[in-house]
DNA sequence: CTGAAAGCGCTTACAG
DNA sequence: CTGAAAGCGCTTACAG
């Protein structure tokens, strides 16, 4: 069995409430006992069992971080961030991957729930689902008993704090730039219907309608699966005409430029395509892809320091968006 | 304040002991209050508060991980997989990035011990750093307090278990293969010193000597950077000539394909390259690439398999090898 | 089948 | 500055 404060006091000749009081930095003791004690924990490498601090505290100092799927880059950037913000304040965190269902994203909401974390990320709006209250309601109850952080969605809550990104803006900027280096047909490209989509969809839209463009139906296109499955949805749609696309993210443009190679389409020339995360993706491929800089890190980091402030008992904002930034690579010309 | 065991016991109208046997699934209590809990329970919305039981048990179900990168691809998709599985016996996990510096490591395996983590999973052999008795010792002590799990990286020790995948044999195929289809200089590009990447150059060698081809020590080449540093080095060695690139990780392979491009080579006509770890990337550039599948999925899991077993008292084997797959593609044309 | 009581390892008013 | 004692919410022999 490990060595527990009664050890220590017993080898310090002094009570357990002093060991305790040392260990919490507390000034109520003399140097000198202080220093004996410090040195006898040393000695026996004590280290307080978390499990007892915990249920005096009733916290554990824990974070609960909720992601569809980490093997996701944008995901990952992101608890990688939040794990580094969040060991400056000597957090941790439990993770659970929740996958994209309903009935899973609730589930795991429920179990960091019970484990009675101190408070709650999620990583991207498909935890708003649809957006519905059926599909929300899960988060207000959760927010009844600790805040709850979105990243990259927006929920209105008392105890619902968001952290987003200028999805709107970025692709009306990306679009807006295509139409203004004289692409006439703009073909947006989408994988979900997430609160973060929508936006993007929005200024896909606003961005035509302010050029004066009609906003095509079957410009707007939405796409589910692999890389190879969307080149190949993209060959068959001979209806389809165009000659750029904008993405919701980079793997669909990564699908973009292999439809255009298979059709022999040079880019940006023939066919100028835009990404969205700014992954690694981006660099790999050839031409390389112009891309949204989603500011992963800084809404991550963001995230953080709020959820400090909120459990330091400070007013937080509800809402917190950061803008992004188009990164011009070679997939266009403007 | 949460509602606790005494409210259900007082509100049931039978002791604290009854509910924690009922809440422990005891056979020891009457189909009737059980009934008659579970409902109150049910009622009153009561979950257990999981530090106290972690107190008694002492252990909160929950198994340390430690990787280096969580946005590293492959130690993204390994997570993934190792948590899936722990769900399924009722596990969870707290995650720690630890980066790449020894101390870095060292406090990370640290502040997992001290959590009392019932387990430790260390993803990929950079945990290992060289290998030296001084690198590893932390591992050693770790391994007095809980078994230890390492994902693709080998130490004997009473209380360490690696889940290994062959990396020798899947590099020395490659290489083979390459040689066999007409190649005569075969560049290895690393960027580690791992155990892993030991592994894979000692199997790159075996292949040339087994080919009556030298080893030649300039075509070993460690690359540490970003994919465009890389082709940057390459084109400037130009004493170097090769027709073919054998890799430690996809990424390295990326750069190849980059450099490549630059000096206007055909893949896999002029070089033929070959990648690891069939990450997306491998998917996504043109051509793309052949690449050998390390098997994160099936290590991951197994891991989890053999902590439970560990756990259980059970006796588990020390090193477990899994056979990697060679997926071949268009960078290669054998 | 059920309950009273001790114990898990800590923290913290309350006295002194 | 220090200690005795109660309490955090649970589990589990031990009696009955």
């Amino acid at each position: 069995m490990a060595v527990t404060i009664y050890d220590i006091a017993k080898l310090s000749g002094v009570s357990i409430a002093t060991i305790s009081r040392v260990v919490n930095g507390s000034p109520r003791v003399s140097e000198k006992t202080r220093a004996k004690v410090l040195e006898v924990m040393k000695e026996n490498n004590y280290t307080p069992n978390p499990f007892a601090r915990s249920l005096q505290f009733d916290s554990m100092r824990t974070i609960g971080i909720s992601c569809s799927d980490i093997s996701d880059e944008y995901m990952a950037r992101s608890v990688s961030n939040i794990e580094k913000k969040l060991h400056e304040y000597g957090y941790d965190y439990m993770l659970f991957c929740s996958g994209y269902e309903q009935a899973s994203k609730e589930y795991a909401v429920d179990l960091l729930l019970k484990k009675k974390v101190d408070a709650l990320i999620l990583i991207g709006s498909s935890f708003l689902g649809s957006g519905d209250d059926e599909d929300v309601a899960y988060l207000h109850k959760a927010a009844e008993s600790i805040p709850v952080f979105i990243i990259n969605g927006y929920l209105k809550d008392k105890n619902i704090y968001c952290v987003l990104h200028d999805d709107f803006n970025a692709l009306y900027e990306a679009t807006d730039r295509l139409i203004k280096s004289g692409r006439k047909k703009v073909l947006f490209l989408y994988d979900s219907e997430s609160y973060s989509a929508q936006q993007k969809m929005a200024g896909y839209e606003a961005a035509l309608r302010d050029n004066r463009l009609p906003v095509d139906g079957n410009l707007k296109l939405k796409i589910t699966g692999t890389i190879h499955e969307e080149r190949d949805i993209l060959l068959v749609r001979k209806d389809l005409t165009f000659d750029a696309v904008v993405t919701t993210v980079d793997e669909l443009a990564v699908g973009a430029l292999k439809y255009a190679k298979a059709r022999m389409l040079k880019v940006p020339e023939d066919i100028s395509i835009v990404g969205y995360n700014n992954s690694l993706l981006a660099c790999c491929v050839e031409p390389e892809l112009t891309s949204v800089d989603s500011s992963v890190k800084e809404l991550s980091k963001m995230a953080v320091v709020k959820i400090m402030e909120c459990i330091q008992g400070e007013k937080v904002a509800h809402k917190t968006v950061v803008k992004g930034q188009l990164i011009r690579r070679c997939s266009t010309d403007f």
